[in-house]
DNA sequence: GCAATGTAGGGAAAAGCCCGGG
DNA sequence: CCCCGGGCTTTTCCCTACATTG
């Protein structure tokens, strides 16, 4: 089934009055969030966002002529014609998720995105939402469709040569380049599912060698890496590394919307769904929706309560 | 005051992936 | 070229504490 998606669904648009009623954060939101918008856009298909309005909502430039919206300032017409174009995602459809291939992250928090070229520098915690545009090749679930559509546009180009200097292997699958062809091969292990060390207590199988031993501590309940502050021990290190930070109180995710910091991701995920109001976890018994599994949980206790109160009057009826 | 809820801190376990050195 | 160790990130689940709300 195809519904269509138009941009009235996704806008938000603005007169230079209510612009104005505006603080620093709420318009950084705005921008936030119409970024993310078009990317969604590219994501489903569209394909001719305009760059230049693009750069004006990274750049935080004003974006008003006098007394008209956003989006009716950018054309000397009734309608701007960035509008018209995304207008014409009218009859973009929702993709068949069978269509959209899993993501892997351009450029991952161990290799933030630290283009110097163009003077971009993403820590671990910043949005990609203003960054995806100019990776189109390798978007969180981008189109196949989209990815072949793109694959031979010339502006892409250059950009692209700043990610892969310097490295001669590159995926052609996913466009990802290494620095030596083995990395490469078992990179495209990722994309074929091979995976030839097996557990054989539990029949798990893994890419790598390393993981499968790491894997093996599970079932050893070895832990090799302990805290040389409070002793405790990890089987992993980067677990012990997350723990060190309740030592040292280093907290490198921060909250592009409140600029709240966390210790570690999960964290600020969980935390940005206060901002989102996402609430995935719902009650199976009457429906109502909380922003964290364990608070659903608390609540399903309040169902049991009554279920005990319910036995019990069922018995004092029966007296 | 109390129960329910919102939110955040932190622990634990595990997996995915990449890099560099031997 | 392959193996290996190390490192980073992410996800999921869980428990708990404190604040807020009705």
């Amino acid at each position: 089934m195809h519904e269509s998606v138009t941009f009235e669904d996704v806008a938000v648009d603005f007169t230079q009055e209510e612009w104005a009623l505006l603080d620093t954060s709420q318009r950084k939101l705005f921008r936030d969030v119409m970024l993310e918008n078009i990317s969604h856009l590219v994501f489903v298909g569209y394909q001719h966002c305009k760059l230049d309005v693009i750069f004006q909502l990274e750049q935080g430039e004003e974006l008003w002529i006098e007394g008209r919206g956003f989006f009716q300032s950018h054309s000397p017409g009734r309608k701007s014609a960035f509008k018209e174009e995304l207008l014409a995602t009218q009859h973009i459809s929702k993709k068949d998720t069978s269509t959209i291939i899993p993501m892997q992250t351009f450029h991952t928090p161990e290799d933030p995105c630290d283009c110097n070229d163009l003077g971009e520098d993403f820590s671990p915690s910043s949005t990609l939402s203003q960054h995806l545009l100019t990776h189109t090749e390798k978007t969180p679930n981008i189109s196949k469709e989209y990815q072949k559509s793109h694959s031979d546009q010339s502006y892409l180009n250059p950009h692209k040569q700043i990610h892969t200097r310097g490295k001669s292997c590159e995926c052609h699958l996913c466009g990802k380049a290494f620095s030596n062809c083995s990395s490469l091969r078992r990179h495209e292990m990722t994309h074929t599912g091979e995976k030839p060390y097996e557990c054989h207590i539990c029949g798990n199988a893994f890419i790598q060698s390393s993981d499968l031993r790491k894997h093996n501590l599970t079932h050893t309940g070895e832990k090799p890496y302990e805290c040389h502050l409070c002793g405790k021990a990890f089987s992993q290190s980067s677990n012990l590394r997350q723990h060190e930070r309740t030592h040292t109180g280093e907290q490198p995710y921060e909250c592009q919307l409140c600029g709240k910091t966390f210790s570690k991701c999960s964290a600020l995920r969980r935390h940005e769904r206060t901002h989102t109001g996402e609430k995935p976890y719902e009650c199976h018994l009457c429906g109502k929706a909380f922003s964290q599994c364990s608070a659903l949980r608390r609540h399903e206790g309040t169902h049991n309560g009554e279920k005990i109160m319910n036995v019990f009057s069922k018995y004092s009826d029966l007296r």
